[in-house]
DNA sequence: ACAGGAAGCGCAATGGTATTGCAAACTAGT
DNA sequence: ACTAGTTTGCAATACCATTGCGCTTCCTGT
């Protein structure tokens, strides 16, 4: 189990530390994207700036995505497997709950063209939908 | 003039002081959302939180949408009119451009449905779309 | 005109997140 | 065992957002 996690970080060229370790088998546990703090909550008793420079080469290397929900902190998950070292494929639409607050990735759905006004160049897209998650409607 | 942007106000059923005035004048003036630090910049001499939190009444009163265009400040331009106090509907696209960094409104391209898994319901969509805007494009 | 009271303003203070510098600890290759 | 490069932990910094509070200003009823 832990030699699987140690494969997926020598796979993406990412040493496996004892520290990226613990956090990648953080993020494999987890059913919703997680922010620092919450990562830092937990594993137990943690440097913050570790765990932040190693989501950073995470992320750097393509094993995770950071999320920009409006919540102020960024949120991280795992990339689909076709993410490569400085070249993320995984544009997909995100969902942040209004009731439980989770943030979650939908990569089934992709984000849809976007018409742009003449002379604009689209590079990138931010789409998140907020509302209500499946676990919390009734 | 100074009228016009009175009315505005009172309009909106905000009590137009001075800083008020002020406040809008110079939003009136700007091709683009701005941020409070901006705003704090272009206003020379005044107090940041008067200039926040007159932002923030003129978001309540449906003057003003704030844009959350991951840049980290949160950046703020008019409404389009239709607005009402807590009640915003000028649900457009957003762009922020790489090169200028300045964040545009583009009312005219409104946000598309997205479909969602079962069981999620969309409250809210926050679609922002980065790269370069016309007049960086060269 | 006067007394209250509400609204607005300026300043201080707080809390949260992101980011960098630096020295100690650690690893891997020789 | 030695050295070079990497990783880590801690301190420090920089923003941004938000609230508390006393003072000022403006409005209103008497
Ligand atoms: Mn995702
Ligand atoms: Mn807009
Ligand atoms: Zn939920
Ligand atoms: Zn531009």
């Amino acid at each position: 189990m832990t030699e699987n996690i140690e494969v997926m970080l020598t796979e993406k060229n990412i040493n496996p530390t004892a520290m990226r370790l613990l956090v990648l088998d953080f993020l494999l546990k987890q059913s919703s994207a997680i922010s620092l703090t919450d990562l830092e909550k937990g594993l137990d008793p943690s440097d913050r700036i570790t765990l932040y420079r190693a989501l950073k080469k995470f992320e750097e290397k393509g094993l995770v995505h950071s999320i920009d929900d409006g919540s102020g902190a960024t949120k991280y998950a795992l990339c689909e497997n076709n993410c490569e070292a400085g070249h993320h494929h995984d544009l997909h639409v995100h969902f942040f709950c209004n009731t439980c607050r989770e943030t979650s990735c939908l990569p089934k759905h992709h984000i849809p063209q976007i018409p742009l006004p003449d002379g604009f160049k689209s590079e990138e897209v931010n789409l998140i939908v907020k509302g209500v998650c499946n676990k919390c409607v009734h």
